[in-house]
DNA sequence: CGTCTATTTGAATGTACTCAAAAGCGGTGG
DNA sequence: CCACCGCTTTTGAGTACATTCAAATAGACG
């Protein structure tokens, strides 16, 4: 497996020397994972963080009435956890399981808090990346809230073009917050208007 | 204006010595927002975070419509800005306003920074409490995603119970994403139920 | 192939919205 | 201190966006 594409996702907010690179390395886990292999059920406590190396994971919750809930899409050279569970150690709500045959690296959550003390620039790392997904949810909020569900389609076809290619549509549907049904005929009209 | 609280708010992630405290203490800008007033428009660049001393602040966007969402409430203990502006240094979409009389310090964003290496435990400190704002932001995404408004209502009067008392109806209709005449049928429907 | 799941299509339904008007409430000025 | 004004909340009727349930079709995978 090509490990290099975790230290150039890295590298992008900060500068690591081959002595950091390498402690770091030596901290994951690799892990293949199937296609419908879970990497966490909900009601675990979550002890890794992962980032995807290729295939591509979904991090979900299960409602009431059984309704799958996609939380985020974890293409390659992006990271995914259940945030609440890591932090808490508290068991959690979310489901991580893979889309596609996949491969990623595991930083357990005990690695993770050393690194932040040994060397704070992960701790800076840490803090940018979660930022960054702070100010994604909350944009996404907004639109859940503002938009229909044809817009928030739309934006979602050009923020995420390569994930449409790839993912099936009722995992859309169940991302931008949908029925499946309901998605079919949005697209079938939109197909017509043109 | 007493100033301690947000001493004693940073104490719960970090532990500052009584230098780091003065120096912290003295990047502080305090400032008097009246009720209506606004601390930030959409469209400005973010150059500050705030953190509230006493009153009441919120932060929303106004869609195509004309309509408010409200993205954060920010009574007395609590931190605001908007996310986005203030760390990519663009112009935002959110505004940010007074809902009654309050006081706030602020932080600037480039004392901020310097802060994060001179001192790194305020690195720390913020990545704590955004991963708390990202674990809080991915919930209520689920909650606006998995409930009907009746149950995102009684779960916003259980989480906010001292806001319920004090903000207009409207205002929370506007958070749980709904039009306030909904709000108001609601909880006529549900008093009937008792 | 055959089976299982995903997607499409349609009809009936429901949750929440729109528009309108009345009632309530709070603040302000005379 | 009362009266008025503006804004919030309530109530109602009609509507719209999205769901539910059902069935047919299409696609993917072994």
């Amino acid at each position: 497996m090509n490990t290099e594409p975790i230290l150039l996702n890295i590298s992008r907010h900060i500068t690591l020397n081959s002595k950091e690179q390498k402690q770091f390395m030596s901290l994951l886990h690799t892990k293949k994972i199937r296609k419908k292999q879970f990497l966490l059920h909900e009601n675990e406590v979550s002890r890794y963080v992962a980032f995807v190396i290729s295939g591509c994971l979904r991090s979900y919750s299960i409602d009431k009435n059984g309704f799958e809930h996609i939380l985020q899409f974890a293409p390659a050279d992006w990271w995914i956890a259940d945030m609440y569970s890591l932090i808490t150690q508290q068991p959690g709500h979310l489901n991580i399981d893979a889309l596609e045959d996949s491969e990623v690296l595991l930083l357990p959550k005990s690695e993770q808090e050393k690194l932040f003390t040994d060397i704070p620039k992960f701790e800076r790392f840490f803090r940018i990346i979660t930022e960054k997904s702070l100010i994604a949810n909350q944009q996404r909020l907004l639109d859940n809230m503002s938009l229909t569900a044809e817009q928030r389609y739309k934006i979602f076809c050009k923020s995420y073009p390569t994930l449409i290619k790839s993912v099936a549509q009722k995992q859309i549907a169940s991302y931008i917050g949908v029925t499946p049904e309901f998605l079919s005929k949005l697209r079938s009209d939109y197909l017509k208007a043109k």
